[in-house]
RNA sequence: GCUCGGAUGGUGGAACUGGUAGACACGCAGGACUUAAAAUCCUGUUCGCCCUAAAGCGAGUGCGGGUUCGAUUCCCGCUCCGAGUACCA
């Protein structure tokens, strides 16, 4: 029979999950490899073809892992919580669990057309109660946690209580709020309860304060930073605003340092480390303080302490607390005039004016920490409240924003360093040279100067060393419906943890999934939603980044261990350890990938998990973009769309509007016209103005979306050519890591790739008819190039030349005319990862046992078949090819540079000249230099 | 501005540590089979010049330099495109 593969797909995908062919064990002889996707959020719209491009990849590696003799763990879920079915609720009344049940149903679906060797039972929903009882589980843990520096890790609050007790606040290293107060054993002792309890909230892990949060009030709730672009929203594209507001949040600068140590031992992609890096953000430096007449002082961050002497002004920020209190009487107009233009600019006026110097005089100075010279205390909005201490020590003459600054008002510009050149043009921050006008570091270079100056501050009490971190606590709560409980209640006031018995606190029912009359987030609106029935629940959610900072570990529990009381068993965590690939997307680098990493790290802290860091290898695949395709209405004098059509080439002659057509109607740019009409029966009598007989459409990469009718879906291209044409299409695409946009034209050499190799297994009847006869030396040669080029291939993640590697492989034996079943079933087991169905079908027409081609042992390599005596060595001249020599392999250099003098086709191209030097490379080139 | 990535035929792309640039596939052109179409198969296909053809000559991996017997690959300078990030003190 012809390749039939809808029935060859349909069958071996059905066997699969009957057989539980891809379940895996939490034991096994085997080494065990750990192959990860970033689950989806499984959104109405379904999988389109861009979807599942990093799936088949890793689905490639994992049954490839299997066939090389491990034990592989590759399992697949769903980020089930978050916004776009909580916002169709809203419109529509109807429960978000409905709709994602009904979208997951959906995603499964799709994900099973295309043979994936996920294990299933292992499958995990981060909104199902099962499921988020770990997250919740999770988050009493972080409450219970507070960071010891000493350690430098996170411990339970039982032991911060415990010093407390002993020795209060003396000799504690932690990681806390700014306004912790320090008391002995006998204070803590003596204080209230309540006292404790809001004094220990400035420790733990995750804590309750009132900071400036992003608020979108579109969508009703704050957001974490890496959710806010250009001051929109990530999901939906809303303006964000600034607000102060009591909310939740984790602790995640305790890790700073330690997720940016971690990254140098990752194998991750460099641009998403220097990502993490950035948004990390690591300075080195030194707080110092300058002070005021009222006895307060200016406290400022600096990276460059050594440049002190310089500092010929003090700017703040115009949000700095201070500002009021240092505006003299008659500054005090300007001042608010300043504050008032400021505040008037927007966030996205700020970024984009960074050109215009602006400021403001206070009227007021402040104390040189160590001269007591007095330094003029200015506003500005370039320095930001919200970084370092909102106040900068500005030295014009080596920082080219305080330069500028100096130059417009004036302002004195001091040399610190005989390095220093061209001050009056511009600032030179260079470290080089000794330092001049600097008192006490007079003469000394940058290292010196530095560490002299940090001990003076430190002996004058007015300054020490500090690290400054970018990086923000990250905001924890959401004012939404479709998320996570927080499993806190409240008494007087102060939150605490319900029982763990209670877990999970499963999300109440409430009537509309909107904020109550009196602004309280969705969950206000539950009736008899009390804990112990009289004490009021948290009324926030968790963010969508909760349930999937962890989810790794849950698939390490079977369907069996996820009866026992834990999120996954020690043995299963010991034995799987972390994830050996793990694949997705790069718009995570700043939000899921760096919140995984740090519960890890906690885990890891609290004994709970082995690892240090939880993916190491990471593959971003690239985005697939939609490729429209639009046919050109022509438009007549007065500007109406008439029933004509013009192709793309002969557009420039008529005044024309572009229209949208739905790329599955078009191949290769040319417009199936009865299908078109079809597609628009408005323009059903529509006239076309065709070049060559055809009608070619225009093309433009744009987002995929329905509205651009750009969207291909993997449903329609397994129905018309198999989803192992799809799956190696895909592959064939171009580099994983690529962004592209997608193309259908092309496919069809996919497939009659498939149905060549088809062919090699039957005879022309399509009878099937494979020999046992002894292959020969061309046909074993064949097989073991392709054994070698599709191993080295897919441990570098290079699908895409696997793919035309198989391509010339059955070009060849196709030629060679070869049926032989030495060649053919090792063949169907190297191919087997990336067209699972095709090879499953072959292998068992061979007459092996069905459905154990997943664990067959991947064939040998032996390089014996393919060595050569002869090489055909391209000879230049120059380095310019002229001719091609067919030499042996075992001549030396001595034999071959006779040879080649005495060719005499060699001769003409020699000019006359004689020959300077031969460049004889064995097995590659032979140049001559004349 | 800074950081990172990229630029190769009509198209997607290949060339892994410097060694025959354009593998593989699409498209296109021509041909075979067929009453015809589809399917399949065969031939050609970087560009330019010369040419009935065979063959030959020249240029060529964004641009300009450099290193080298030899550069798509390494170095320096630039242009354009994409991503991230930003008065970060």
């Amino acid at each position: 029979m012809d390749y039939q593969f809808r029935d060859i797909e349909k069958r071996w995908q059905k066997f699969w999950a009957e057989n539980q062919t891809f379940k895996v064990d939490n034991s096994s002889a085997k080494p065990k490899y750990y192959v990860l996707d970033m689950f989806p959020y499984p959104s109405g719209a379904g999988l389109h073809v861009g979807h599942p491009l990093g799936y088949i990849a890793s689905d490639i590696f994992a049954r490839y892992k299997r066939l090389k003799g491990f034990n592989v763990l590759h399992p697949m879920g769903y980020d089930s919580f978050g916004l776009p079915a909580e916002q169709y609720a809203i419109q529509t009344g109807q429960h978000p669990a409905i709709t994602t049940e009904t979208n997951i149903n959906r995603y499964r679906e799709q994900l099973d057309n295309l043979g994936f060797s996920f294990d299933w039972s292992r499958e995990v929903r981060t909104s199902d109660p099962e499921y988020y009882k770990w997250t919740q589980w999770i988050f009493m843990q972080l409450f219970n946690s507070w960071y010891n520096l000493e350690s430098d890790k996170a411990e339970s609050t039982d032991e911060l209580i415990r010093r407390f007790e002993n020795s209060g606040t003396k000799d504690l290293k932690a990681v806390c709020d700014d306004d912790v107060r320090t008391f002995s054993a006998e204070e803590w002792k003596g204080l209230p309860d309540s006292e404790k309890q809001s004094e220990l909230l400035k420790y733990r892990l995750t804590y309750l304060r009132e900071s400036t949060v992003n608020w979108c009030p579109a969508l009703g709730t704050v957001l974490a930073n890496d959710e806010v672009k250009d001051g929109y929203s990530e999901r939906g594209g809303y303006p964000v605003e600034q607000k102060k507001m009591m909310q939740w949040s984790m602790r995640i600068t305790a890790y700073a340092d330690r997720l940016l140590q971690g990254l140098d031992g990752i194998d991750w992609p460099d641009p998403l480390k220097e990502m993490q890096r950035n948004w990390i953000g690591k300075s080195v430096g030194a707080l110092v303080k300058f002070p005021l007449n009222s006895g307060n002082a200016i406290e400022v961050f600096t990276t460059r302490v050594d440049t002190i002497y310089g500092t010929t002004f003090l700017v703040l920020a115009p949000e700095h607390e201070y500002v009021t209190g240092l505006t003299t009487p008659e500054q005090e107009k300007e001042i608010l005039d300043y504050i008032d233009q400021t505040k008037k600019k927007t966030e996205l006026d700020r970024m984009a004016d960074t050109k215009t110097v602006s400021g403001a005089f206070t009227g007021s100075y402040a104390k040189h920490p160590i001269t007591n010279e007095p330094i003029p205390i200015w506003i500005a909005d370039y320095v930001l409240a919200g970084y370092g201490t909102g106040a900068v020590m500005a030295v014009p003459s080596g920082d080219q924003r305080d330069w500028l600054f100096a130059t417009k008002f004036g302002l004195p510009i001091v040399a610190i360093s005989d390095g220093q050149t061209n001050l009056d043009k511009e600032a030179d921050p260079t470290k080089e040279g000794t330092y001049i006008n600097s008192g006490i570091i007079n003469g000394l270079n940058y290292k010196e100067a530095t560490t002299t100056l940090i001990a003076k501050l430190e002996e004058l009490g007015a300054g020490k060393a500090k690290v400054n971190y970018r990086l923000r606590d990250a905001i924890f709560g959401r004012q939404r419906y479709w998320g996570e409980p927080v499993p806190v209640y409240f008494k007087e006031g102060l939150p605490y943890l319900i029982d763990r018995e209670d877990l999970p606190l499963v999300l109440p029912e409430v009537d509309k999934y909107l904020p109550t009359e009196s602004g309280e987030p969705p969950l206000g609106r539950a009736e008899n939603w009390k804990y112990k029935n009289e004490l009021e629940y948290e009324l926030s959610t968790m963010p969508g980044w909760a349930g999937s900072s962890w989810y790794w570990y849950r698939y390490m529990a079977s369907q069996d261990d996820r009866k026992q009381d834990t999120f996954a068993p020690a043995e299963a965590i010991a034995y799987w350890k972390d994830v050996d690939l793990y694949i997705g997307g790069s718009e995570h680098a700043t939000g899921h990938l760096l919140y995984s990493r740090f519960w890890n790290k906690f885990l890891k802290d609290l004994g709970h998990v082995v690892e240090e860091e939880p993916f190491k290898k990471l593959i971003n695949q690239g985005m697939i973009q939609g490729r429209s395709n639009f046919v050109y209405r022509i438009i007549d004098e007065e500007g109406r769309g008439t029933n004509k059509f013009v192709s793309n080439g002969l557009k420039s002659q008529y005044t024309t509007s572009a229209l949208h057509v739905d790329v599955n109607i078009v191949m290769n740019e040319i417009l199936d016209l009865e299908k078109f009409k079809a597609f628009r029966p408005e323009f059903a009598n529509a006239e076309f103005i065709l070049e060559n007989g055809k009608y070619i459409c225009g093309v433009e990469v744009e987002k995929m979306s329905k509205s651009k009718f750009n969207v291909v879906s993997p449903d329609d291209i397994i129905e018309r050519f198999g989803a192992d044409t799809l799956r190696m299409y895909e592959m064939f695409l171009g580099p994983l890591e690529q962004s592209k946009p997608w193309n259908t034209n092309g496919i069809e050499g996919v497939f009659k790739f498939l149905r060549k190799f088809w062919k090699l297994f039957h005879d022309d009847e399509f009878n099937f008819n494979v020999s046992d006869e002894e292959p020969s030396k061309a046909e074993f040669k064949a097989l073991h190039k392709i054994i070698r080029k599709v191993e080295e291939d897919i441990e570098r993640f290079s699908f895409n030349t696997s793919v035309s590697s198989f391509m010339i492989c059955v070009n060849e034996l196709t030629d060679l005319k070869c049926n032989k079943r030495k060649i053919l079933q090792e063949l169907v087991v190297v191919l087997a990862p990336y067209a699972p169905h095709i090879t499953e079908e072959l292998w068992s027409l061979l007459g092996n046992s069905a459905g154990k081609l997943s664990v067959a042992a991947y064939p040998q390599f032996n390089p014996e078949y393919l060595v050569e005596n002869e090489f055909s060595y391209p000879v230049s001249v120059n380095g310019k090819t002229r001719m091609n020599l067919n030499i042996s392999l075992s001549l030396s250099q001595a034999e071959v540079e006779e040879l080649i003098l005495a060719n005499e086709d060699l001769k003409k191209y020699l000019d006359g000249k004689t020959t300077k030097k031969i460049i004889f490379v064995k097995g590659k080139i032979i140049n001559l230099v004349v």
